[in-house]
DNA sequence: CTCGTGACTTACG
DNA sequence: ACGTAAGCCACGA
Protein backbone atom coordinates (compact mmCIF):
# COMPACT_ATOMS: atom_id res chain seq x y z
CA UNK A 1 0.00 0.00 0.00
CA UNK A 2 1.05 3.49 -1.14
CA UNK A 3 2.83 5.83 1.73
CA UNK A 4 1.47 8.97 2.29
CA UNK A 5 5.33 10.39 1.77
CA UNK A 6 4.79 8.74 -1.90
CA UNK A 7 3.58 10.88 -4.73
CA UNK A 8 0.57 10.42 -6.36
CA UNK A 9 2.90 9.71 -9.50
CA UNK A 10 5.08 7.30 -7.66
CA UNK A 11 2.27 5.31 -5.92
CA UNK A 12 0.81 4.71 -9.76
CA UNK A 13 4.10 3.74 -10.97
CA UNK A 14 4.53 1.18 -7.99
CA UNK A 15 0.78 0.27 -8.14
CA UNK A 16 1.56 -0.74 -12.02
CA UNK A 17 4.53 -2.56 -11.32
CA UNK A 18 3.40 -4.45 -8.84
CA UNK A 19 0.42 -5.89 -11.81
CA UNK A 20 3.12 -7.00 -13.48
CA UNK A 21 3.41 -10.90 -12.81
CA UNK A 22 6.59 -12.96 -13.09
CA UNK A 23 8.00 -13.93 -16.15
CA UNK A 24 7.16 -10.46 -17.95
CA UNK A 25 9.27 -7.41 -17.95
CA UNK A 26 8.07 -3.95 -18.90
CA UNK A 27 9.80 -0.86 -20.08
CA UNK A 28 9.91 2.94 -18.65
CA UNK A 29 8.04 4.18 -21.44
CA UNK A 30 5.36 1.60 -21.27
CA UNK A 31 4.64 2.13 -17.00
CA UNK A 32 5.01 6.29 -17.83
CA UNK A 33 2.36 6.03 -20.05
CA UNK A 34 0.43 3.69 -18.06
CA UNK A 35 1.22 6.04 -15.23
CA UNK A 36 -0.85 8.62 -17.14
CA UNK A 37 2.35 10.79 -18.11
CA UNK A 38 5.17 10.68 -20.37
CA UNK A 39 8.00 10.93 -17.68
CA UNK A 40 9.81 8.20 -19.07
CA UNK A 41 12.78 9.83 -16.81
CA UNK A 42 10.47 10.11 -13.72
CA UNK A 43 10.26 6.78 -13.49
CA UNK A 44 13.64 5.63 -13.36
CA UNK A 45 13.85 8.57 -10.30
CA UNK A 46 10.92 6.69 -8.36
CA UNK A 47 12.35 3.06 -8.84
CA UNK A 48 15.39 4.24 -7.95
CA UNK A 49 14.18 5.49 -4.74
CA UNK A 50 12.02 2.55 -4.68
CA UNK A 51 10.53 2.00 -0.46
CA UNK A 52 8.64 -0.71 -1.44
CA UNK A 53 11.70 -3.18 -2.19
CA UNK A 54 10.49 -6.85 -2.56
CA UNK A 55 7.09 -5.93 -3.54
CA UNK A 56 7.97 -3.70 -6.03
CA UNK A 57 10.57 -5.69 -8.22
CA UNK A 58 11.74 -2.96 -9.86
CA UNK A 59 14.28 -5.39 -11.92
CA UNK A 60 10.54 -5.97 -14.25
CA UNK A 61 11.99 -2.72 -15.58
CA UNK A 62 13.76 -2.44 -18.35
CA UNK A 63 15.15 -0.54 -21.41
CA UNK A 64 13.06 0.16 -24.57
CA UNK A 65 14.85 -2.27 -26.09
CA UNK A 66 15.27 -4.88 -23.38
CA UNK A 67 18.15 -4.35 -22.25
CA UNK A 68 19.42 -3.69 -18.22
CA UNK A 69 20.18 -0.33 -17.64
CA UNK A 70 20.50 0.52 -13.81
CA UNK A 71 19.37 -1.03 -10.87
CA UNK A 72 19.16 -0.53 -6.82
CA UNK A 73 20.28 2.69 -7.71
CA UNK A 74 23.64 1.44 -9.32
CA UNK A 75 24.57 0.93 -13.05
CA UNK A 76 27.35 -1.58 -11.69
CA UNK A 77 27.69 -5.04 -12.98
CA UNK A 78 26.97 -6.60 -10.13
CA UNK A 79 23.71 -4.90 -9.87
CA UNK A 80 22.59 -6.26 -13.53
CA UNK A 81 24.25 -9.42 -12.43
CA UNK A 82 21.37 -10.21 -10.53
CA UNK A 83 18.91 -8.47 -12.04
CA UNK A 84 19.37 -11.38 -14.57
CA UNK A 85 19.41 -13.76 -11.75
CA UNK A 86 16.31 -12.61 -10.62
CA UNK A 87 14.61 -12.66 -13.77
CA UNK A 88 16.22 -15.94 -15.15
CA UNK A 89 14.50 -17.64 -12.21
CA UNK A 90 10.99 -15.97 -13.62
CA UNK A 91 11.84 -18.10 -16.59
CA UNK A 92 13.44 -15.72 -18.72
CA UNK A 93 16.53 -15.68 -20.84
CA UNK A 94 18.97 -13.32 -20.77
CA UNK A 95 21.96 -12.49 -23.60
CA UNK A 96 24.43 -10.00 -22.14
CA UNK A 97 22.53 -7.57 -20.65
CA UNK A 98 19.71 -8.01 -22.91
CA UNK A 99 16.36 -9.79 -22.31
CA UNK A 100 15.90 -12.52 -24.98
CA UNK A 101 12.30 -12.71 -27.13
CA UNK A 102 12.05 -9.62 -25.22
CA UNK A 103 8.65 -8.43 -27.03
CA UNK A 104 7.26 -12.01 -26.17
CA UNK A 105 7.67 -11.37 -22.22
CA UNK A 106 6.88 -7.53 -22.27
CA UNK A 107 3.88 -6.58 -20.44
CA UNK A 108 1.92 -4.42 -21.95
CA UNK A 109 -0.65 -2.25 -19.58
CA UNK A 110 -2.38 -0.96 -22.50
CA UNK A 111 -4.06 -4.34 -23.21
CA UNK A 112 -5.89 -4.43 -19.74
C1' DC B 1 9.05 29.80 -8.46
C1' DT B 2 13.56 28.53 -10.76
C1' DC B 3 17.37 25.31 -11.47
C1' DG B 4 19.71 20.97 -11.76
C1' DT B 5 19.46 16.16 -12.19
C1' DG B 6 18.21 11.41 -13.74
C1' DA B 7 17.74 3.56 -13.59
C1' DC B 8 14.83 7.31 -20.38
C1' DT B 9 13.82 7.65 -25.57
C1' DT B 10 14.28 8.92 -30.13
C1' DA B 11 16.76 10.96 -33.89
C1' DC B 12 20.93 12.09 -36.31
C1' DG B 13 25.84 11.92 -37.91
C1' DA C 1 27.29 0.17 -33.62
C1' DC C 2 28.39 4.34 -30.87
C1' DG C 3 28.39 9.15 -29.18
C1' DT C 4 25.93 13.32 -29.01
C1' DA C 5 21.85 16.32 -28.89
C1' DA C 6 17.32 17.40 -27.91
C1' DG C 7 12.81 16.41 -25.77
C1' DC C 8 10.54 14.79 -22.13
C1' DC C 9 8.47 14.80 -16.82
C1' DA C 10 8.76 14.73 -11.76
C1' DC C 11 11.19 15.92 -7.60
C1' DG C 12 14.32 18.03 -4.18
C1' DA C 13 17.00 22.09 -2.87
Amino acid sequence: MPKKSDSAFASRIYALLRQVPAGYVTTYGDLAQAAGSHAYRAVGQVLRCNPYAPEVPCHRVVASDGSLHGFNGSRAATSLQRKKSLLSQEGLSFQKNKVLNFSQHRWSFRQL
